[in-house]
DNA sequence: TTGTAAGCGTTATCAG
DNA sequence: CTGATAACGCTTACAA
């Protein structure tokens, strides 16, 4: 199965036999290992050959000593959402796959006092390459400001413009609601109600901002009696629904803040016997898993998760990289690639209102 | 708020800078960094204060190099449940909290005939310190033996008894199923449903046994008929549901392999109008989010993950470790704690047939 | 109980 | 273009 006599047991080749075996220096293999661009391309070729059949391949932690540097890149999250946090992970590891940089899972808990200091006392021991950071905890600049004064490179995902392009990638999510929203009023609805997400959340606040918009547009008045906060999870969904659905001159339509909370709506519809989306249509946000898979599937709004964990990898490798006489530095410098649309997602749980 | 004067942005002090400042040798410090039991306990304290003052953190990618060993944790899976991939890495990292090591994430493509060689190239590349497989690939013993000739620590986690105790975590899904498909027969069903996982997967296998083992104790036969593969995936189980309930004679209870594919079924119900649990009983398996969002909620067994995950960390940390005349080794001999009972998490999904 | 010297495997410096 | 030589920060002999 694998044609060379590569022994697993036996010590991995060094830089030294390499350069034993090749007869050039360990610099020169070096040079070698990392492109140098002045070389020549005889030595190169008599020393990749000797690499190829020795399988050499060079060790990352003696490399990250000597660079002062080391390869790994850091997800910090606090689990908005499972789905999302691995598409995150799987869009950002499609980027690091062949190069040297290897992914890191850092859950922190948001609302924990010592958060900060966590990240903190990660980043003093790890010092890691760059970090992603996901909503909700990319919000705070304080994480931000950490980074900045460990000279780590961050990207944060966010609902709107969080930083500067080279630390953000975000989605505009006030946008994405608004057509969303339009698009309820468009099919007939003037009565829309809305769950809000929790306060502090500058998701919410987009979201809140956006289906504000869209009424304003339409020259409709946000309703109090239909409007509720959760905290984006299914219960205050749950409890949302049955609030706002309970009233006489209910909402012919429900915009809910994430899924989690429109699948309590849902649920709470079905409680009173609503037909939906005969009786009520209803909007989510995040197109999380359980979008789909509800009764009717959910209309909802999605991020294009792997789109945007991509560019965040991209920014993080594509940095100032060190300037050496001797080592090709790669250009690409990463345009402008911030922010990413989110579309709307048509299922089944929208209907003109009867 | 940091009442150390540490300047993050000035070099972080070294090994050397705690010797010169506490007037004793790299060595000292290096054996109060590692615990060292024969170290003057005055020695100690003087250094360790040292320490604090400086806010030195030793550099893991210095201690990597020289011990030949590296602290990382990689949790590879191709795993379709993200709340379960989610689930396991935080409980491996809650037993590595406070320790120096970290993971780090491996998702591969099981069906890439790549797949065993890329599992290899990385060993080869980063040699962690252990693997946690996650199923379904953890029932591929070639992995294991791939890890064993790497000289690499490994657990896998799995539906039965895979391998050895030092190299396996597992709940028995056989059990569960056998307990969960005879709380069915319990209730009074006598015509019950099955939807298998795919062929080739050790879980859909044993899930399999325990719903004919629990037949066989009521005197029951599997009915062709009633029972249909799928891919644990939505839209396999909605056609075995579809498959199975458009027959005459229909069984009054259903149970699908994982909670996706029993919310297919669930789905088909509804297309047909039958009510759910009243026309027809529904039992999942995972307990994933969605089980709980779906009109009814639905009845499953639960893995119990986060258990498993830290006993998985606990069997990668606890192993034999260098046997150093100089080091404190921990003896934490991880027991036998392989196996990990799945428990049935009652919803309303499950009711008495009519 | 502590220190000295010699690595671990790589890259940077600076001469040839 | 290439190669000695000295880092990088820590650990393991082996002494003292």
């Amino acid at each position: 199965m694998n044609a060379e006599k590569s022994d697993e047991t036996t010590a991995k080749p060094t830089i030294n036999d390499i350069a034993r075996l090749s007869g050039v220096s360990k610099k020169t293999v070096s040079r070698v290992i990392n492109r140098s661009p002045l070389l020549n391309e005889a030595t190169r070729r008599r020393v990749d050959a000797v690499i190829q059949e020795t399988g050499y391949i060079p060790n990352p932690q003696a490399r990250a000593l000597a660079l002062r540097r080391n390869f790994l890149i850091a997800l910090v999250h606090d689990n908005p959402n499972a789905q999302m946090v691995l598409g995150m992970q799987q869009g950002i590891l499609a980027m690091l796959a062949d190069t040297e940089y290897e992914l890191i899972v850092r859950p922190v808990n948001r609302g924990a006092p010592s958060m900060v200091a966590d990240v903190r006392a990660f980043l003093e021991r790890q010092r890691p390459h760059g970090l992603v950071l996901l909503p909700p905890i990319s919000e705070k600049d304080e994480l931000a400001a950490l980074c900045a004064s460990f000279g780590c490179r961050y990207v944060r995902m966010g609902s709107a413009e969080l930083d500067g392009p080279a630390h953000l990638v975000a989605s505009n999510d006030r946008d994405a609601v608004r057509e969303a929203v339009a698009y309820l009023i468009g099919q007939g609805h003037r009565r829309i109600g809305f769950v809000q997400g929790p306060s502090g959340f500058r998701s919410a606040h987009e979201r809140r901002l956006g289906y504000e918009e869209a009424l304003a547009a339409a020259g409709l008045d946000p309703v109090a009696a239909w409007t509720r906060e959760g905290d984006y999870r299914f219960d205050s969904g749950l409890a949302a629904g049955r609030a706002i659905l309970s009233q006489d001159g209910r909402p012919t339509a429900i915009f809910a803040s994430n899924d989690e909370m429109a699948a309590g709506v849902l649920h709470a519809a079905r409680e009173r016997g609503l037909d939906v989306p005969a009786d009520l249509s209803i909007l989510g946000f995040d197109d999380t898993a359980i979008a789909a898979h509800l009764w009717p599937p959910l209309t909802t709004i999605r991020w294009p998760i792997a789109a945007m964990a991509r560019a965040a990898a991209v920014k993080l490798l594509s940095s100032p990289d060190r300037v050496d006489a001797d080592t090709a530095g790669d250009p690409a410098s990463a345009g402008d690639i911030s922010f990413f649309p989110s579309t709307l997602v048509h299922r089944a749980s929208i209907a003109p209102p009867r």
